[in-house]
RNA sequence: GGGAGAGUUCCCGAGUGGCCAAAGGGGGCAGACUGUAAAUCUGUUGUCACUGACUUCGGUGGUUCGAAUCCACCCUCUCCCA
């Protein structure tokens, strides 16, 4: 081990599993700052709807990458990558620790694995024109505009998935390069850094989606309604218009449908967003496994910790 | 009490004699994921000894070579008139 590598502990899971509170935990004990890995909780305008940790949950602890753009702008990983980088540089910068804490999968592995984003020149006027073109003449059109640009890209994609031909047209009508070419020059080298991945999960996932019911039940209390409808009005259609709360909430506000549907239409939503969690992160091979429904896993993920920081300095 | 209508697989809902284990949607389950990822997409969903067999369409009994589909009676629900 030559390199000295800045350790960060991601503390990763399914929504309403307890990431926000054991890694403020974690990083009282250590003496670290959260690096929030969250697409959602970017955006200033929602609090309630994201879960986002309020002051006083978060005990004094510094937390980055959250609040920090307004709705109506987009982000995406790209735009991500070199915030957190830059916000666990200065972390470490004053000798804390990095505890990495958040739900967006691709976002923790695109930062983990030293994925590389390049700059783009395609703008919104391009991409507003693929779109349109997707609606007007189907997905089946779109293919063979991606087929004639590049007549190697479908088979590389999934071509049942608008969002992944769209992407794939970006490059290859956009930027000009094939795919295969693109996706070369973009491969991560290496890991920027040393982690250890902590995910959080349920052996019985009945008793995650008891914790997701309770959650927006709070949310309701708490003021989801208004917070929802100031966004709503914004008319928001970018990436946080997606977010799930606001979204449901929409046939309320337009008179589609009764509050109480809208809520269940939440709830919904967020389990199915939590079953695609555990998903993706299941397939971590190099994680260690948190059991919240079975197991202390605070205890664990301190015995973990402090194994892992340990290792850091024998190397 | 009289009249009209409805009961379908976990839910909604199509199906009016064979091509029906039964469209479609929802939900569930499993999966994918290289710049919008809280997004987007895929597969699967009666049982089993599974290229076949068995059980299923409110109940019972009929008609028929054959019924979720036709007939009779019964049960339940909805609506209208009393």
């Amino acid at each position: 081990m030559k390199e000295n590598k800045i350790p960060v502990v991601a503390v990763l899971g399914p929504t309403a599993s307890g990431k926000t509170s054991l890694a403020i935990d974690l990083a009282l004990r250590f003496g670290g700052e959260v690096v929030s890995c969250d697409s959602m909780q970017i955006y200033k305008e929602m609090s309630i709807s994201t879960a986002k940790p309020t002051p006083e949950e978060m005990r004094g602890v510094p937390h980055h990458l959250i609040d920090l753009l307004p709705v109506g702008t987009d982000f995406s990983v790209a735009d991500y990558i070199p915030a957190a980088a830059k916000a666990i540089g200065e972390i470490d910068a004053r000798a804390h620790k990095v505890f990495l804490c958040g739900g967006t999968g691709q976002y923790a592995d695109a930062l983990l694995d030293g994925m590389h984003f390049e700059n783009e020149s395609v703008g919104a006027e391009v991409r507003a024109e693929m779109s349109f073109f997707l609606a007007r003449n189907g997905l089946d059109a779109l293919v063979a505009r991606l087929a004639a640009a590049d007549p190697q890209a479908p088979g590389l994609i999934d071509v049942k998935n608008p969002k992944r031909v769209l992407r794939a047209l970006e490059i290859t009508e956009g930027e000009g390069v094939t795919l295969a070419e693109y996706r070369a020059r973009n491969l991560p080298t290496e890991k920027p850094y040393r982690s250890l991945k902590l995910v959080i999960d349920f052996k019985d996932r009945q008793k995650l989606y008891e914790r997701i019911d309770k959650r927006v039940e709070k949310m309701i209390a708490d003021g989801l309604v208004k917070e929802a409808e100031t966004v709503y009005n914004k008319k928001i259609t970018s990436t946080a218009g997606q977010a799930i709360g606001c979204k449901e909430l929409g046939d309320y506000f337009a008179g589609k449908k009764s509050l109480e549907e809208c809520v269940e239409a939440v709830k919904r939503a967020t389990r199915h967003y939590a079953k695609r969690q555990q998903t993706w992160f299941r397939r971590e091979e190099d994680a260690v496994f948190l059991y919240a429904d079975e197991e202390d896993i605070l205890s664990r993920a301190a015995a973990e910790c402090e194994r892992f920081f340990k290792e850091g300095q024998i190397t």
